[in-house]
DNA sequence: CTGTTAGCGCTTTCAT
DNA sequence: ATGAAAGCGCTAACAG
């Protein structure tokens, strides 16, 4: 769906819709105004009507299966009662689990949610891309859940337009105050703690690229936390497939055996590979599996492994891997929430999804190899 | 979202909407009527407009970023150009595929789509639980997703109504003529023909409940192969989750143990194990393994697999997994077409999406162990 | 208690 | 070549 300013020639319309039963029909059925049945129908708090006509009114309505027409309706309130959701179709399910909570908060408060598909590679931020849908009345608001950071200039100019209501979903927007996010420093500390009492000095996070706000925090996070801990961390950035995956662990091992790569954090080059790797993704995890077990380095043997995501699958592989898992229903449901505030001009200011957050122990952490 | 008969009083909205440029601003600013300027922008091809007036009305309208409202079109045109997508919000990717296939798609041909999550367990069939989408003007017609059979009798008192457009997704509906579906006797076949090439005699169909529909085809179309060339076919349903797998491989193994159980197809129940197993989901084929390599059986040694799911990641684990590729995006495409058809007034017959469907050969398939 | 009156913003004959 | 007028179906003052 493209931005063109003014609509390019809408490939019109052909049939005819059927004929449902309008608020009139049922007003004549009955013999009252229009409005009367409105009212009655709406559950008006103001006024009251005769009893007999109240009950007439419904009776009728329901057995002509009136249904309100949301177009005329949200025309005159200006409210059209929906969503619109931006994502990424990725294949994580993380995703799913998000657009679930999404979905469901959604209904819940009377909302209808519309789907768009991310575009490739937006120049602009989501929220210039997608206002035309509020602008059109299409969608009362814009939930983002798009992935990428975009420097937080590039937003300035239009800044005063952007008074649509939108909320930055799982990622933070170029403007503070929209955004929801889950808290990404906590679920790298849980896999820092977790790993570091069990006596790892070195460890790894291999995770998506940096322009990815989620990957962003959490790098911060580990080198923060690292630091403080006097851990050792390498980083590694690759894409979001199995083959990204495959291409970190590669990588890692080959800066491990010697070559020298950077350590992030320009923490002292010395001691060895990682002992410990935390991994962003679930499809990278079958990367990072594979080019372990290519090499024969036994897992959680030789390297622990902790997938920032968590999925039921991840209890059936041949190592079953222990996970971050994340409150990703809470967060769409939470983004729901705080565009609805948003639409209703309320004064929100951005939120941070904490809870539940919890290590999934399996089998893929165990204590350092002696060395 | 509950159906109930007429709109349960309604959480009231709260703001009046900021305001955009409408086609009286611009009609205005022009100093001519709003309908000449609705006939330029719409490119009305009937009129011709004198080119100053034309150029003018095009240029205000661009620099007071005009955008239609909507609501005020689709109210006159009757026509709201959305569709709404039911699906089961599963954790299973091909949900995705098929959802980006039909995205995409609906965006080309000038439609947003709305999702909506699949009711738990819907009594009645998809198309009646949501028509009431269309009765109120939020979509001009209904993509049904949904994965459950429903017998057909069901929809026969109401189907006089069910005059809505409707397509029914990756199942076929309670009616014929509103399916679009994939070739899944050819997926089914394209594994028979693998192994039985290679050998194997005895062979095992583990998928979800025979209340999916795709399930079911896929059994019936077994069936029938296996009957065709002689091959003994044990079919397992379980659960489309990994515990699932898991279970469905326990009882086959059980079974073969001397346990006894029914051989499905009435096959006299010679011969022990099955060779090579076909496994209806991702999902299930994680719990497989799993439980296959809990046993200490081999895959391919004691074991041939084929996932009729594709996904990066079978790629990557420990025995990289062979597996059927289904033309998901095609499917999403063509029920969007099809929809739009049925929209338009067309009469369009069921469509079966055959292409492109391809075995991807990895490492879990050999020939059946000597015994 | 209920009917009247105005539109929401746009499209579309029908005149001119 | 353009304007006038009439709504789409519903809601929301404001009368009575």
């Amino acid at each position: 769906m493209t931005v063109e300013p003014p609509s390019p020639p809408v490939p019109a319309p052909r049939k005819a819709g059927r004929r449902t039963a309008r608020l009139v029909d049922i007003a004549e059925a009955v013999g009252v105004h229009t409005s009367t049945v409105s009212r009655v129908l709406n559950g008006d708090p103001a006024q009251s009507v005769r009893p007999e006509i109240y009950e007439k009114i419904w009776r009728t309505a329901r057995q002509q299966g009136y249904r309100p027409n949301a177009l005329a309706r949200a025309l005159k309130r200006r409210h059209t009662g929906a969503l619109a959701f931006v994502i990424p179709l990725l294949r994580n399910p993380i995703w799913v689990r998000l657009q679930r909570g999404a979905l469901q908060r959604a209904s819940e408060r009377g909302y209808a949610v519309m789907i768009m598909e991310e575009e490739e590679m937006a120049a602009a931020p989501p929220a210039s891309s997608y206002r035309y849908l509020v602008d059109e009345s299409r969608a009362d608001g814009l939930l983002l859940a798009t992935s990428l950071r975009i420097p937080s200039h590039a937003e300035g100019g239009t800044s005063g337009l952007l008074a649509v209501p939108h909320v930055y979903v799982n990622r933070r927007g170029p403007e503070r105050g929209n955004d929801v996010v889950m808290d990404e420093p906590g679920a790298v500390r849980l896999f820092l703690e977790h790993v570091a009492a069990l006596g790892h000095q070195r460890v790894a996070l291999i995770d998506g690229p940096v322009e990815v706000d989620t990957v962003h925090r959490r790098e911060l996070a580990a080198r923060r936390a690292c630091a403080a801990r006097g851990l050792q961390l390498t980083v590694l950035h690759e894409d979001v497939t199995e083959e990204g995956g495959w291409a970190a662990t590669q990588r890692l091992l080959r800066r491990g055996a010697g070559a020298g790569g950077t350590v992030a954090g320009g923490a002292p080059a010395g001691g060895g590979l990682p002992t410990a790797c935390a991994v962003g993704s679930l499809n990278q995890m079958f990367g990072v599996m594979a080019a372990l077990r290519a090499v024969g380095r036994s897992v959680p043997g030789d390297m622990s492994l902790v997938s920032l995501d968590e999925d039921e699958c991840l209890a059936f592989l041949d190592v079953p891997v222990t996970s971050v898992a994340m409150p990703l229903p809470e967060l769409g449901s939470a983004a729901v929430d705080a565009l609805i505030a948003r639409i209703d001009g309320e004064n929100a200011p951005d939120v941070m999804i904490r809870e539940p957050m919890s290590l999934v122990h399996r089998d893929s952490v165990a204590p350092p190899p002696r060395s």
